[in-house]
DNA sequence: CTTTTCTCGAACAACGGTGTACGCCTTAAG
DNA sequence: CTTAAGGCGTACACCGTTGTTCGAGAAAAG
């Protein structure tokens, strides 16, 4: 039955460790603070079965947390950065916002559990190619320079965490938000005319 | 002793009752999950003693709302907002700030403890004010009109809460966010060149 | 069918938080 | 000084959450 040598796992178990990974993504992404007793039910699993595939809920929310930097990383490395970093930033833009709309408030989770340097080490990722594009804009005179670069890092994470509340309260669909991120962000950016 | 006539309270008692608000306001304002033990501690009072002032954590934080409701109404109506909408928002903007970076998390903590009721009215008295002025300027033209008001009114929200996470981080100093505040809602409101 | 793995509920200990009761001491007010 | 209000520590009950143990039963794998 061990069809990799090693471990052999059951079919049923590797299922509901999706599952539970699946409803702790879900629920993670709305409030942080979520009990493991809510998240076996929403995976429809026995809480003692969920400590059985994770010994506990912080390793949970680290296993949660690894799949949502995989992701993260796997759809931003897709983006084409390159020409008008206008058109370069509407691009990351729609693709980050479809990952926070998604993912939600599960960074702040991590951040009651992970450790410091984890957590840094979590944000470099994304925050890198953010960072060189708004320095490349800077450079080339699309972006405006009387800011400091963190601080437009900081408006373009403050706008899609806006975004997705405000999604999340029903004033605007999650499709219009994305034009919306992306206009919004821009006009804050672009030098004034 | 009774100044009042009615109530008769000690004047050390009035004096502790004024320290664990401003503990309670402080401590809130970056843990909105603090407890009432620590509250206390920051009073220089002892736990029991908070209890006798305030029945229940709900009711402390209650009061807090209150306070900080106070102060913001009183700090939002002395603004003019008159004149030309970009200025006015300026004013507006710079106010909000102020209140923002003081009472940060409050109102995180009182979204667990008020009624649904009684934070839609907390929020109203500010909302209106902003809500106003961006329609007027979006009846005059000096607002782009390509995005729904609700969004709008998001989008200077985020911005806020940004700056005072960065602040909080290190990233900006309270006096540049001010200024950073200010350009940065007034670029993401004005209308495309 | 047999074996092995996994599920699942109930029960339990530990922990931290809230709220209460009691008794002693300090201190403001007259 | 006398009195009463208030402060304060200890102890306790209560609750929700985490993490563990046990044993019976279901289900996958052979």
């Amino acid at each position: 039955m061990a069809t990799d040598g090693v471990t052999a796992k059951r079919a049923d178990a590797r299922r509901n460790v999706e599952s539970i990974l699946d409803a702790a993504i879900t629920l993670l992404a709305t409030d942080p603070g979520v009990s493991v007793n809510e998240i076996a039910k929403a995976a429809g699993v026995g809480r003692v079965t969920l400590y059985g595939h994770f010994p506990s809920r912080a390793a949970l929310v680290e296993a949660v947390s690894r799949q949502v930097i995989a992701s993260t990383d796997q759809a931003l490395s897709a983006i084409d950065l390159e020409g008008d970093p206008r058109d370069a930033m509407a691009r990351l833009l729609e693709a980050t916002w479809r990952l926070t709309h998604r993912f939600g408030a599960v960074v702040i989770a991590a951040s009651g559990v992970l450790t410091p340097e984890e957590m840094r080490r979590v944000h470099e990722g994304p925050a890198r190619r953010v960072h060189a594009l708004v320095k490349r804009g800077r450079d080339e005179g699309a972006f405006r320079r009387d800011m400091p670069v963190l601080w437009q890092l900081a408006t373009i994470q403050a706008v899609l965490h806006g975004a997705s509340a405000a999604v999340h309260r029903g004033d605007v669909t999650a499709d219009d938000a994305t034009r919306l991120v992306r206009d919004t962000v821009l006009a804050a950016l672009a030098v004034t005319s």
